[in-house]
DNA sequence: TATAAATCCGTGTGCGTACACAGTAATAAT
DNA sequence: ATTATTACTGTGTACGCACACGGATTTATA
């Protein structure tokens, strides 16, 4: 297949083609001032020993540098985005020999002019390719359309806008997530059990993961004949725990049988607290992704599951996919989900530790 | 720390210190002919730009070729050991511009003998390093005291034998696995439920890793109260399936509530099997390891959850520790515990198409 | 002191590719 | 026929490192 000889150089090209090693080199890069004749007896030769370039001496003679932009929200420590931003970090550190440099843009991922000016000034730069999270989906296209017109490449992370000419998508089947999570949830619970959905008031708009993490949720439910279940919806505030802590404390002295939350972000670690502070820490709750906070809660037991979808290698690949296709020429996968991790109390060490 | 200018050449280093480039080459590899001065400043030199060197010069320039000896079972071609040999095959190609080369050995996995003759030609043929998976205690001890004898390091996959000085080891951590299925499948089970272990008798000696899972497992049962739940251990033949099929039969109809079952080797789906075709589906079922029928059964819910530990990552991953020791020279992990995944249904179908 | 030996050190070449530049041959314009 | 233009092709150098070779300097031996 691919294998072959791949021992085979530039030099031995040019011999049996009976040309010299510049040709060849021309015919390979096609940058023309080849005559025809030679351009065949050396396309001829190649696709017989199926050619495949040594790409150590390739980096080395190389004096190209590529700049790719990345474009994510600003963002705590201890956030997700720090994971992602880990994932750019190591990508950076581990292919800075070839030449390529990695600048990193932020944007308020509540504020869409931000993201906007960010943009204008990316675009004016003209990097050789923009890493982004689609977070706000008109903006987006927008700059898509102006991408595209400069025909500068880009991908997506996190989530993706399917209608633009992305080059590759990294990121979690959020319908899927929330399928799982609902098995997760639900299997085995008593049918007359209440279910806590929780969701967090925000100023921006409602992302689109949480809300396909929603519908899975629900499918799974439609599925299952589970609609005996009653849901709960309890919405919270974003900046006052008081009154959070007594919105659920009332939930629970006017309802009987709750046995199970849900938050479809990754904020599930302050419900815990407050299970926790009631209480109420029987209840099988369940949340997204491996913030400090949410893994201390699910060590200590108050939450039972977390979902995970490995931030930090979706950033490493979408960046190493950026060089496969543009530095070495080769063909990546458009879209690719990243495998839904489950976490519970007694595998997440090992995940945690695990160093690749 | 790690980062600094990797842009300082060996030619710079030389102009620093006041010698020549081949001093400079002399001293960073310690192949003598340096004076005590030069030495000293070279290295003086060194501490201070905390010099990396271009990896991808370097290995243009090196002529130097490695070869690596992976020494497994021998297997069938959906067999765990199938998954292992993947990843070596990934990494030999990877590492092939590095002029390493990976030699696979067998070795019957019920036979000793085969192992020691398998050493025996191994060790004669002085490789750079090898790689294997220590079925069999005694003699991988044995193996490994020529190989120190003979200065060729070895790195273990799959299990590890601790008294022995290898290099590196990546593996799951068995115990905490079987730890992670008891709670998979003992979770809100009822307290008069009874749960099936399933055996396989074999020639050889039990592994390691069954049996340490299992402790794992009554671990969980300990330490969670359930010494109510009846454990139920059902020995079954390694060829004879209609007579396995009967001995389950005679169980279930001798027996009340069962309603679960497990096996801590990776053969779950003979089990599938017979409990499909008992109707015993409902039985709350837990494996090891993705074998394409094991796969099958968890698609089809016969199979609740299946524990799995990228064995093609393992193999992957020690290849690329040899490297980076031999080859890069720099430190690598010894112990490395793989993630202990949780595959359901549910999940299994991103987990199975991710590509990294 | 002369010579041999040992120790130390700089230069040069090669790894396979990219690309600039110069050189040759073919064609067009004068 | 001579020159100018174009089309094509080969050679050479650089990339950063490894390592061989031989030159230079010091030390030991006679």
């Amino acid at each position: 297949m691919k294998e072959s000889n791949s021992k085979i150089r530039i030099k031995d090209i040019a011999e049996l083609a009976g040309v010299s090693e510049g040709t060849v080199d021309r015919v390979l890069h096609n940058r023309g001032e080849v005559s025809a004749k030679s351009r065949e007896m050396v396309e001829k030769v190649l696709t017989e020993i199926n050619y495949s370039p040594n790409l150590i001496a390739r980096s080395l003679a190389s004096k190209k540098s590529y700049r790719f932009i990345c474009l994510i929200p600003e963002h705590a420590k201890t956030d997700y985005w720090a994971n992602v931003e880990r994932g750019f970090d190591q990508a950076a550190a581990e292919f800075l020999q070839y030449n390529i440099v990695l600048d990193k843009w932020y944007f308020n991922q509540f504020d869409a002019t931000t993201f906007i000016a960010a943009c204008e000034e990316i675009s004016d730069s003209l990097p050789d390719a923009v890493l982004m999270a689609p977070i706000f989906r008109d903006e987006t296209l927008q700059f898509a359309k102006i991408l595209k017109e400069k025909s500068i490449p880009f991908s997506f992370i996190d989530s993706m806008i399917e209608e633009t000419d992305f080059l590759t998508y990294y990121g979690q089947n959020s319908f899927q997530s929330g399928y799982v999570a609902a098995r997760l949830l639900l299997e085995d619970l008593p049918a007359d059990s209440k279910v806590i959905f929780l969701r967090t008031q925000r100023k921006g708009a409602v992302s689109n993961q949480t809300l396909a993490r929603k519908s899975g949720f629900l499918k799974y439910i439609e599925e299952h004949g589970l609609q005996s279940l009653e849901l709960i919806n309890v919405e919270m505030n974003d900046k006052d725990e008081t009154a959070n802590r007594n919105t659920l404390a009332e939930v629970f002295e006017s309802q009987e049988n709750i046995r199970a939350a849900i938050t479809f972000n990754s904020k599930v670690f302050r419900l815990a607290l407050h299970l926790q502070e009631l209480n109420h820490s029987d209840v099988r709750l369940i949340g997204y992704d491996l913030l400090n906070e949410n893994v201390k809660y699910l060590q200590q037991g108050v939450i039972s599951f977390l979902i995970a979808q490995r931030p930090d290698k979706q950033a490493y690949l979408s960046v190493r996919d950026l060089c496969t296709e543009l530095i070495f020429k080769q063909k990546v996968n458009k879209v690719n989900y990243m495998p839904i991790d489950i976490l519970m109390k007694e595998n997440i060490e090992d995940y945690l530790h695990f160093k690749e």
